[in-house]
Order: C-alpha cells, then sequence, then structure tokens
DNA sequence: CAAACCTTGACAGAGCCGTGGTAAGGTTCC
DNA sequence: GGAACCTTACCACGGCTCTGTCAAGGTTTG
C-alpha cells in the first residue's frame, strides 16, 4: 500500500491537490487510479512531481510550455515544422543568391508543410 | 534596395507592424537593421513571416509557444532537463523492483540538474 | 454505517499574453 | 527642409492561464 492518495501526495510533494488534477489534465503527471477512481500516486509519480516543481522553477517556465514541449514530443508532425521553421533562422548565406535561397527557403517548408499534411489525412480519413 | 521597411513588411506579410515588433522581440524574426535603427525585412525574412503565420494556425501554436522552442534549441541545459523529465514518463517497468526504479529516477535527475547547474555556472562565473 | 476522504464540475479572481493605440522624437529622401 | 516614415516607451483591454473554492455525490475503511 505505498500509493499515496492526492491529498497526501500534495503533502509531501508541495503542490496542492487543485494543481495535482491540473497538472494531470496537461498529461504531466497521470497517476494510476483505485477500482473506485482515486488517483493512486507512487513513488515514481512522487518523484516526478517533485522534479518537474524543481524544473519550473529552475528555468523559470509555466505548466503549459512543459505541456508544449511534451506535445512536441509525442507529434511528429509539430516537432518536424518547428524544428525545421527555427532551423531556418541562420542569416542567409552569402554565397546564394537571394532569389535562389528564397526558393529554397520555400521549396522546403512546402516540403515539411506537404509532409505534415499527409500524416494529418493518414490519420485522420478513415473512410 | 529589396528590402522592406516594417510597415511594408507589414502589408506583403499580414502582420501589423505592432506584431513584427513583438515577434523580433520574442527572438522569431529578427531582421538587420539600417544604419539609422530602421528594421529591413529582406525576402528571407518576408518568407520566415509568412511561414509562421502558417504554422500557427497549422498547429493552434501561439506565439510563445514558437519563442519556448527557439528557447529549448538555444539552450542546451533547457532542452536536456526538459526532455530528460518527459523520457521519464513512461510506465513503470514491471521488471524492475520499484525501489530501484526510484533510485535510478532520482540518480538519473540528479545528474541531469547537475549537468544543467555546472554549464550554468561555467558560463556565469567569471572571476 | 458513518466519518473522512475522494470524484467531477462549475464559478471566480489575479495575472499574463497578444494586440492596439498614442506620444515624443529620430531618419529618409524628394 | 519638410513630408512621410520610422524608433522606443508607455497605457489599455479582452481573453486565456493558473489557482482557489465550493457543491453534489461516490469510495474507503474503522
Amino acid at each position: 500500500m505505498d500509493a499515496l492518495t492526492i491529498n497526501e501526495a500534495a503533502e509531501t510533494s508541495g503542490w496542492t491537490p487543485r494543481m495535482l488534477r491540473y497538472i494531470e489534465e496537461l498529461g504531466l503527471v497521470e497517476p494510476p487510479r483505485s477500482s473506485g477512481g482515486y488517483r493512486l500516486y507512487g513513488p515514481g509519480e512522487l518523484q516526478r512531481l517533485r522534479t518537474l516543481r524543481e524544473l519550473l522553477d529552475r528555468f523559470d517556465l509555466g505548466l503549459g510550455d512543459v505541456g508544449f514541449a511534451r506535445r512536441m514530443q509525442r507529434d511528429d508532425a509539430l516537432r518536424t515544422v518547428v524544428e525545421g521553421w527555427l532551423e531556418a533562422e541562420p542569416a542567409r548565406p552569402e554565397h546564394v543568391p537571394a532569389d535562389d535561397w528564397l526558393e529554397w527557403e520555400q521549396d522546403k517548408h512546402e516540403r515539411l508543410l506537404a509532409e505534415a499534411a499527409r500524416r494529418d489525412t493518414t490519420l485522420t480519413e478513415t473512410p
């Protein structure tokens, strides 16, 4: 019986029960449930909750930030497109004529977005 | 003279001038400046601004989300720790006794946070 | 079975985010 | 040199995030 109920978990982790429910809603820490529906926080969940707090304090993040990171990690299309966009940031290479560069950029993003679209439809189209 | 000034760039990109300044503030699109301080949007910046809009619409993101992704990409310590935290999420492996698993988890996070600290101090301590 | 706990759902407020506007002043260029 | 543009720096406001609290009802356990 080393699983804590929500109020106990709140006390040991430093979060409030309300926040524990919110954190679960964001998909960050999702404890298993008892047969009656009670959340059961085991050592793993408690550890995650403590390190989560450290993470937020240390880097001044919000729960939403970590939630977004989680989403990026799970959604291949999202991650690919965002990373593609960010990678295109560096200054224009001087050795490539501006026109060609633009064309290359456009092509690249079209490819990325097209790929994302393909995955979307692959996932959603179920006739 | 194929560099547009902020109002022209706003018109062609669909953003408002106010938003272009905000986007720059977030570090997402930082156009070079004229000698007098005017922002100069070249083809590359315009392309980035258009794809940024697409990106936000397509995945229902906020500018803050992309800003956070950018921060993660540039800050090694941040990326390492966040990814480490997220990777620890999967369910407890059944074949590892709970106590050992917890210990392993703690060690892992301590290592990650310690590494982050080391990088911080390496960067900030300049006696 | 009853006390003490848990559940979901709703409302509520403080604070931040995205956005617009405006003012005071500098730059460009005809 | 002056019209038209740009700069930064503020104030403002609707909406969303985070957090608390309460209500109505189900679960656990002595």
